[in-house]
DNA sequence: TTGATCGTCAACCGTTTGGTTGAATATCCA
DNA sequence: TGGATATTCAACCAAACGGTTGACGATCAA
């Protein structure tokens, strides 16, 4: 691992990393509620916190007994970069866009947050 | 392995394979010459250049002896797209963001990429 | 202080990854 | 035909990955 890419598009790889991501575009989450929609240990998702953390993609930050978590745009924005230089493809692409949102419905029953409701929910 | 991003992002991450994607970028190439910058066995390339392709990065293709290895940016772009809906962070709304996506859902995209013009080839 | 909650750590386990080597296949050339 | 070149295949290996469980340190609340 000595090129500073690879941590980032290795954590990238993992599609729970990636919805952890998601969730966080959303807002700040404590590691419970981060956790709460994934059918695996919290252990598990914390590992994952610490190489999305490794990576440089979130920070974490303790308040209390609680440690809230932050997406951190910067280093996707570095991995971005790199692949724009592959680009004869323009940063925001619309047909790309309705792509990608194709594919994050995709996602497999227990691979990622279930979207439809939420309920028992409250931050903040 | 379920989400088709999975591949892409776990093909990025291996520097040698990011390497690899770079020499491809300026022509295409044979596995030898892939390989010969180097320092792992032919048989290591092979490998590397059969995840990329499973990923869509590239594709191969047979002329007499010679594999000839080509970029294919359209994987790559998907994911520079995923990327791109974390650099909007000020503009995006996430609730906009998710209704987008349901009217896209009900409406069947014209499945994805299918490039396939291949011109006539020429080296030798 | 006691007890519940939040999160990590440590040890373990099966699978995947990234490399090796040697044999096999396919094609060109003489 | 036979030999050289180009590439993959198969078996193997150590290390990393993604998950588990149980114990642990912190913090809040009573």
């Amino acid at each position: 691992m000595t090129h500073p890419l690879d941590p980032v598009f290795s954590a990238l790889a993992d599609p729970t990393r990636r919805a952890i991501l998601t969730m966080l575009l959303e807002d700040d989450m404590a590691v419970t509620d981060v956790a709460e929609p994934f059918q695996m240990s919290l252990a598990a998702i914390s590992k994952h916190l610490g190489i999305l953390a490794d990576a440089g993609l979130i920070t974490r930050e303790r308040r209390g007994r609680v440690i809230w978590c932050k997406l951190e745009p910067d280093a996707l924005r570095a991995a971005s970069v790199w692949m724009q230089g592959f680009g004869q493809f323009e940063p925001v692409d619309l047909d790309a866009f309705e792509r990608f949102l194709e594919t994050e419905l995709s996602d497999p029953p227990d691979a990622g947050p279930d979207r439809s409701d939420q309920s028992s929910d409250d931050r903040a």
